[in-house]
DNA sequence: TCTAAAGCATACTAAAATAATAGACTTTAT
DNA sequence: ATAAAGTCTATTATTTTAGTATGCTTTAGA
C-alpha cells in the first residue's frame, strides 16, 4: 500500500506552503527551490509537481524574478484526498470499490465477493482520513506536537 | 494505494480454499487449476503464489495424483493481513510510520512531521481492518450476504 | 531595454516493479 | 510405468516510477 514519491513530495510541498509565516497568518509564497531545500526533493521534480497542482487549481504562482507558488484557497479548504488522488489516482485497493475510478472485478458474484466487502471497508478507512483531513489540519497537529516537545 | 494482482490472486486464493464444502465444514482441498478455473487467474501464476503461501506455512500441499493444496491452518487462525504482507510488503503507505519495514524519512523533524502523523493513521486504520479479519471472517460475511440475496 | 530569475511545458530515459510464461524436476496414485 | 499433480528457478515483456533535460515565457529591476 504504498504512497509515491510523487504523492508524498506533493504532500510534503502544500504542507510546507500551508505553514504560516513565523511573523503573521498569512498564507506565504515559497519558490521552487526554497521548498526543494528544505524537503531534500529533486527540484526539476518538484517543478512538475507543483506544475500540476496549480494546472489543478490548488496553486496560484508568481511568474518571474521574485516569483513562486501559494495556496490557491485557504489551508482549510484542501484535502490531503484531494492532493492525493491527483498524484497517486484512486484511494481504493482494487478497482471494484473505487468510487472514482470503478471497474468490474472479475469474481463469479461482485455482490458477495469477500475481497471486496474487506477492500471497501479499507478504502472507506482511507478516504476517510485523506478526505477530512485539511492542510490546516495538519499544520494545527504539527504546532501541537510542536509545543508539547519544545514549549 | 493499491493492492497488486499478485496479492488480489493470493487473498481470493486463500478465501476460496476456506470456504467450507457444500456438504461439510471440512476445509477442503483445491487443485490449482480448479481455484485459476474458479477466480479466472492465470494458472502458472497462481502456481508461483500458491507455492509461496506453503513456504510461508500457510498452506499444506498434497502432491501427485488427486493432490492440491489445503489450510495449513484454521480459517479463524489466518488474518488477511498476514497474507497481504507475504504478497505486498509493508502496509504502511510510507516506510518511517512501518512496523516492519521502518526507515527513516528524510524530514526536517520526524517527531513533527505533519505527512508522517497522517500516514500513521492510515496505516493504523488499513492494518486494523487486516489484521483483525480472519478467513474465517471473510467467509462467514459472504456466507451473511448470501444468504440476504439468494435467501 | 536588457538581463537574470523565476515559473511553464514537454520530451526523454534509466531503473525498478509487475505480471506473467517457460521448462525441467519430483512425488504419488493407479 | 505413467500420468497427474505440485516444486523450483529462470526468463521476459510491459508498465510504472522517479527523475533529467531542454527550451520557452513572464517579470522585476538595473
Amino acid at each position: 500500500m504504498r504512497l509515491s514519491k510523487r504523492g508524498e513530495y506533493g504532500l510534503r510541498a502544500m504542507i510546507a506552503l500551508a505553514e504560516p509565516e513565523e511573523n503573521g497568518n498569512a498564507p506565504q509564497m515559497m519558490q521552487i527551490k526554497d521548498i526543494s531545500a528544505r524537503e531534500k526533493i529533486p527540484s526539476k521534480y518538484l517543478e512538475q509537481i507543483l506544475l500540476t497542482l496549480k494546472n489543478s487549481g490548488f496553486l496560484h504562482s508568481k511568474m518571474g524574478i521574485g516569483g513562486g507558488y501559494y495556496l490557491a484557497k485557504p489551508a482549510q479548504d484542501i484535502t490531503l484526498g484531494q492532493i492525493f488522488r491527483l498524484l497517486d489516482g484512486p484511494v481504493a485497493p482494487i478497482k471494484c470499490v473505487s468510487q472514482i475510478a470503478y471497474e468490474p472485478c472479475n469474481c463469479p458474484d461482485e455482490r458477495t465477493c469477500g475481497l471486496r466487502l474487506v477492500m471497501g471497508d479499507v478504502r472507506n478507512a482511507i478516504a476517510n482520513i485523506l478526505d477530512n483531513t485539511t492542510l490546516a489540519d495538519v499544520v494545527n497537529r504539527q504546532n501541537i506536537i510542536r509545543k508539547q516537545l519544545y514549549g
